[in-house]
DNA sequence: AATCATTTTGACTTTTACGTCAATCTGGCA
DNA sequence: TGCCAGATTGACGTAAAAGTCAAAATGATT
């Protein structure tokens, strides 16, 4: 476990741009130190930055991100609050169940697609590729 | 099962925009029919409309969606085209499996979530919603 | 101390996925 | 046949999420 990552290390890690890292940084999502003017990013920006990633290949926008992140912050002491909180959980936890709906949905249907390859590569006396 | 539907019906259905349909056919996802000008989408047009929607949810892009919409096409004669798509089912797949997976952890975090809202509510004596 | 590679900042640009608006064109019906 | 709601086309606009580039600052190294 490292102490500080300089910013190039995490995009190598992590395959994105400096920009892309500063530009959250910029939309609050992540807040590195400084030591003068360079960044430095603790254990806690860096999985910051993987959850952020994370929801970026579930397609969140960076607004929804922001608003799934909130969520984890410590709670609020003020009953509607907390209660908004809870409700917009919810909310979520419907659209990832949804998601999950949808891939299960496509993963069969890729089944079929492959199969219908296999079928008619067989029909044509073509070997499937083994793989090694 | 209707023969056609029209363009603002399939609007109403899925919440989209004729803007949206028109664009997707502009991109040759979909290709309705005409009646003079008029596009009339059959059944097989909504369900296509129905799957671009779904890769959307999922957080693919038009490129995507077209790509994954190729491999459902009738299976084409030649060996390499043939071992291509398989080769892109896979990749596909993984991409899926990372979604999944990504769902998973995110559903987990947003049970940890909730479980710290309701007992700070239980601490403030504050009564959770109940639905109805 | 000079140099060289990184980093930062700021500004401008680009791509994607539509939104918006105006003008034209129908199809159905009173 | 005249009208009108709904559809089409084309053009331009825009928000989100970065990409790109230049200039200045910084840090490490010889």
């Amino acid at each position: 476990m490292r102490d500080y990552y300089t910013i190039t290390e995490l995009t190598r890690e992590f395959d994105v741009s400096t920009r892309t890292i500063r530009f959250y940084e910029d939309e609050g999502l992540i807040s590195p130190i400084r030591r003068g003017r360079t960044r430095l990013f603790r254990q806690s920006d860096r999985q910051l930055l993987k959850n952020i990633l994370r929801g970026k290949r579930l397609g969140f926008s960076i607004a929804e991100i922001r608003e799934i992140m909130q969520m984890y912050r410590s709670p609020p002491g003020e009953a509607g609050q907390l209660r908004a909180i809870v409700r917009r959980v919810h909310e979520k936890r419907e659209q990832l169940e949804q998601k999950r709906r949808d891939i299960d949905e496509l993963l069969g249907e890729l089944d079929s697609a492959e199969e219908a390859c296999l079928t008619r590569m067989a029909e044509l006396g073509v070997a499937p590729k083994v793989d090694g």
